[in-house]
DNA sequence: CGAATCCGGAGGAACGGCATCCGTTTCGAG
DNA sequence: CTCGAAACGGATGCCGTTCCTCCGGATTCG
């Protein structure tokens, strides 16, 4: 009894330690490359160890995902919520928009999970005690940030949140295109969406936004490919 | 020598002649529903013949497509020329821009053939004597559309014909959205973006524009999906 | 009617990803 | 230092896909 062993934290040999940081690492690399679809055979490659030791670390690539990713989802989840006490109305929410936009410029397989809804393992976070998708983390502060920024006159009146979430779908286009070019062109693009956001005497929208329902369903058939 | 058997032009036995119809029908069909990769397989057994005889009338996917898409792109080369002849230069661009996303709307696999160059046998038409991929003969009917709008103050000066590749590129995610729920979103945001392009004294855009060659790259690394 | 032509769909070949298995290596407690 | 437990690694098998061929039998048309 000079050791209680816990069941669930066993203490983690060294080798096994490191491998499984490395994993990790290359984890993150490959899939802000190459996307989602990577190979856990590449990933394990990439990391210098053999493909049984990634099996070993994690059961699939959903679970090494989700390891990987969990962090970038807080992240964004605090971002909304910081957004919400910048004074300027508008700026609190192209700077969400912006932020997120970045991150997704930046990594492939971000974009790519948090825009194919359940294809790898329902991505979740921890927001105080409970744990929810990271698109339901963030419906509540775009709503609350879209209705500011349209009571302060700056938005157009009839944009929705739904809006901000095809936004950011639209969007992945350009970010290969940027990394091709070497270039951020999707600023450029993303300032043209912002653009058309904005309230200055504008004909109102064609068609009626997107409700919550109608977005998951769009996704939900969109990660199938 | 009564027919004069012409070796490049056979007299197609009737019912060669009738699934040969009916493959382009359901080619037709199957890639707008499903997109470019659509299984041969799946457009034989929908046309109600056997895949044999989808492979004794083209050689591949690729042959069938050409068959299918060149009336589509003969068209849209057709409309972007006609826009030129609009009085009202944003009409003119609106116009052009407008019919071509309809279309796509309509057709995922026009819109995947047109989108990923050389992915399926070089798209090409028939422009008076020669023969050019369909982006090659828009470029021209295109920038002049935008120089005219912005010549006339009414697109945004900073503007460049490949944004209008760029926009029809960002669409590519509305159209399965708008199947989806069974409304035209597509038209929201398409509107969105031509919002965005309006010139109603508006800040510069962050980042230059792609130019031809640029865009030729990215399109070409896209789709490798 | 008979020869030329065409049909159809079972199935072979090639591919790529996922996950396992087991002989070998490494770790670390005593 | 020794030895058993733990971890390693990659060859290997499995499975789902797609592409395309092949040939006995049906159709067409002179």
């Amino acid at each position: 009894m000079t050791s209680t062993p816990d069941s669930t934290t066993r203490p983690l040999r060294r080798d096994a330690a490191r491998n499984r940081r490395l994993l990790l690492d290359a984890g993150r690399e490959v899939f802000a490359a190459r996307g989602l679809d990577a190979t856990l055979d590449e990933i394990a490659h990439h990391a210098g160890v053999g493909v049984g030791t990634a099996y070993r670390h994690f059961a699939n690539k959903q679970e090494l995902a989700g390891a990987i990713f969990s962090d970038d989802f807080a992240q964004l989840v605090g971002c909304a919520h910081e957004a919400l006490g910048i004074a300027d109305p508008w700026e609190a929410l192209v700077t969400f928009v912006e932020t997120t936009v970045a991150k997704h410029a930046k990594d492939r397989g971000l974009y790519e999970i948090m825009t194919a809804p359940g294809a790898m393992g329902e991505p979740s976070v921890q927001v105080g005690d409970k744990v929810e998708t990271v698109r339901e983390a963030l419906i509540e502060p775009v709503t609350v940030l879209v209705d500011h920024a349209k009571a302060s006159g700056c938005l157009r009146a009839d944009a929705s949140p739904t809006d901000v979430a095809a936004i950011l779908l639209m969007m992945g286009h350009n970010y290969v295109t940027s990394e091709t070019v070497g270039r951020p062109v999707w600023r450029r693009y993303l300032w043209l969406l912002l653009d058309g956001l904005r309230a200055t005497d504008r004909p109102e929208l064609p068609v009626e936004a997107l409700d919550i329902d109608e977005l998951d369903a769009a996704l939900t058939v969109m990660k199938k490919h």
